[in-house]
RNA sequence: GCGCCAUUAGCUCAGCUGGAUAGAGCGUCUGGCUACGGACCAGAAGGCCGGGGGUUCGAAUCCCUCAUGGCGUACCA
């Protein structure tokens, strides 16, 4: 249950109930229609919530803030509610006290819920797929594919908390103008083996990394010398799909080791094959959106998104200005293009698959083909424009000792993500990277193998560690956990147990709002807070050896929040462990 | 040139879509268990929220503008 929208809700009725009244007496004028916002104040001493409707609505009512502040608390009525008081402050904010039930009925939604607190029906009925991570099989995955991969990951479990049916996916490129270069990469490669390196030139803009020497080395213990005589079109297919053979499996098994999991690895090639991607481009030209030039079948990207922005409320004229272009489908020899196929590829996904959203995790250096692609879905009918979202994600700047470290792929001297665990705990490496998606960050792995017990996580972590071995020993005493009912919460009145109790109602709201954002970088900064919440509670309130009832309820508020880190931790793909 | 994203404490970042004295962690300094786990807790110092305009009761937050940085602007993917 989520008690923070409740405690809301209950704060606004409150709010326009008193008013109507005063309206109804004559004190107020009526018909004023301000909504009233609820906010959660910072600062403890300035009430549990607080509701900013007299500050708003004063003017429409021609009196002070105060005075109307003061009209309300008058006929305010908070029987049947969570609070017990209500009170004026600064130039007219109404800041409400929570009253003992409230904090009860907090505790026995932790324990009914159990290990699903935290859940709610707010996505319920939605069909959504995220597709994140989708690196190129022609080689190893780099730190860009670590972040997208925990961004996407922990993307999904939000919104599958929030009620959502959420499919996990990894799109593969496996056509295409890089799966040439792999081809003829590996080709060189296999001739160099045995004709020498100096005997054969190695493509310019060819994959230079030691994997592709290793496939080159594999293919030829595979099928010997055989294929120095075939034909370049039979060894580079042959060649292709033997890397990506070997590719797959090794990224399916970092990504696992990295705890994630996708439910489809979908194919590029498949568009392909099955005419769909043609299909999709005839769609297109049949709705008259294409035309031809200089051999090559072109999109009128330029006018959809003219007439998006129109559509959407811009200025015909600002519209006109923008300097758009328009985009090659088909090139002059035949061959569709990237974009022809993504297109296909997300038309796939509303209309034969049918998800009702499509999250896609990108790298910033993609976001010029945001606005693209969700026209060339509204030009198709399928109004990309509101039901494919595009997570942007900075990409990752990799530092050694204060030196930046270059992450192409075809240098050779890529970091990869199997490099990167060997060096990193993947507790730690999945909690660093679950920052917020649009912030550029750097990662300095000097600096991260150093983090051991100055990392956040840990902090999180030993909260959890600790509770478990405190229940451990009460059991061993005999002692265990009393059932909501059974505890007196007035007991618990310090502010360090209620704060406690707040931070433990909070986590439902913030699962709602990283779905809202996007953005799961809001759970990892959730479980800081309660961590902090809890050490402090469990610095300054013992539980061993206090008088029964009061460690009855202590003991209540540690395991609540056992139950609600290991819930949190779940959802971020990191370890809860019971000791460290 | 045009476009997208950023700019908050020495460093890494929050700031609940406009609210009360702008908050955490790290780092620095000072304290705290004969105690259920000291991988913890308490306190201090540290800020023209990049600059300048505007919108209103009220702006780190919204609008305009400038500056700085990152990334785009392919018949590549």
């Amino acid at each position: 249950m989520n008690m923070i929208q409740k405690a809301k809700d209950q704060v606004a009725e409150l709010t326009k109930r008193a008013y109507d009244a005063a309206a109804a007496a004559g004190a107020l004028p009526a018909g004023v229609e301000t909504p009233a916002a609820v906010e959660i104040p910072k600062d403890a001493a300035n009430g549990d919530y607080t509701t900013t409707f007299c500050l708003a609505a004063a003017k429409a009512m021609r009196k002070s803030p105060r005075d109307v502040a003061q009209l309300l608390v008058g006929h305010m009525d908070l029987a049947g509610s969570w609070f017990t008081g209500v009170e004026i402050a600064g130039p007219g904010f109404l800041n409400f006290r929570l009253g003992d039930g409230w904090y009860a009925d907090v505790l026995a939604a932790v324990e009914a819920e159990g290990a699903g607190y935290g859940r709610s029906d707010a996505l319920r009925g939605t069909k959504y797929m995220v597709e994140f991570v989708s690196a190129n099989p022609t080689g190893p995955m780099h730190m860009g594919n670590a972040r997208g991969g925990v961004l996407g990951d922990t993307l999904a479990g939000v919104l599958d908390w929030c009620g959502a049916t959420v499919e996990r996916e990894f799109y593969v490129n496996d056509a295409g103008n890089q799966i040439e270069k792999f081809a003829k990469s590996i080709d060189a490669r296999y001739f160099q083996l045995i004709q020498g390196e100096d005997a054969v030139e190695f493509p310019e803009d060819g994959y230079h990394g030691d994997d592709i020497r290793e496939l080159a080395q594999a293919f030829r213990e595979t099928y010997g010398d055989s294929y120095v005589n075939k034909d370049e079109a039979t060894r580079h297919a042959d060649m292709a799909r033997f890397g990506l053979e070997r590719n797959l499996p090794k990224m399916k098994s970092d990504l696992e080791r990295y705890g994630i999991r996708f439910d489809t690895w979908f194919r590029e090639s498949a568009l392909h094959e099955s005419g769909y991607v043609a299909d999709t481009v005839r769609e297109l030209s049949d709705a008259g959106w294409t035309y031809e030039k200089d051999g090559a079948l072109w999109l009128k990207t330029a006018e959809i998104l003219r007439e998006g922005l129109v559509r959407a409320g811009k200025k015909r004229e600002d519209a006109d200005k923008l300097d758009l272009k328009d985009d090659v489908l088909r090139r002059a020899n035949g061959f569709y293009t990237y974009f022809a196929a993504d297109i296909a590829y997300h038309r796939n996904k509303f209309a034969v698959r049918g998800f009702d959203k499509v999250i896609d995790v990108w790298g910033a250096d993609h976001h010029g083909h945001v606005a693209r692609l969700k026209g060339a879905l509204d030009a198709l009918g399928l109004d990309g424009a509101n039901r494919l979202d595009i997570v942007l994600m900075q990409l990752v700047k990799l530092v050694r000792d204060g030196e930046a470290v270059k992450m192409s792929k075809r240098t050779g001297k890529a970091i990869s993500l199997s490099d990167l665990l060997d060096e990193i705990p993947v507790d730690a490496c999945r909690w660093f990277f679950n920052t917020k998606p649009d912030t550029q960050m750097e990662f300095d792995l000097g600096l991260a193998v150093r983090e051991d017990s100055e990392n956040p996580v840990y902090y999180v972590q030993y909260a959890h560690a600790r509770i478990c071995s405190l229940l451990k020993a009460l059991a061993a005493e005999g002692i265990t956990v009393p059932k909501a009912q059974s505890v007196d919460i007035t007991i618990a009145s310090s502010e360090q147990e209620r704060a406690l109790v707040k931070a433990l109602s909070t986590f439902p709201e913030e699962l709602r709002m990283a779905a809202r954002d996007y953005d799961p970088s809001y759970v990892g900064r959730y479980l800081v807070a309660l961590s902090g919440a809890f050490h402090r509670f469990y610095h300054d309130c013992r539980i061993k050896g206090e008088a029964p009832e009061v460690a009855a309820v202590r003991l209540k508020l540690a395991e609540a929040t056992r139950q609600v880190l290991a819930n949190g931790l779940g959802i971020l793909g990191v370890a809860a462990p019971e000791k460290m």
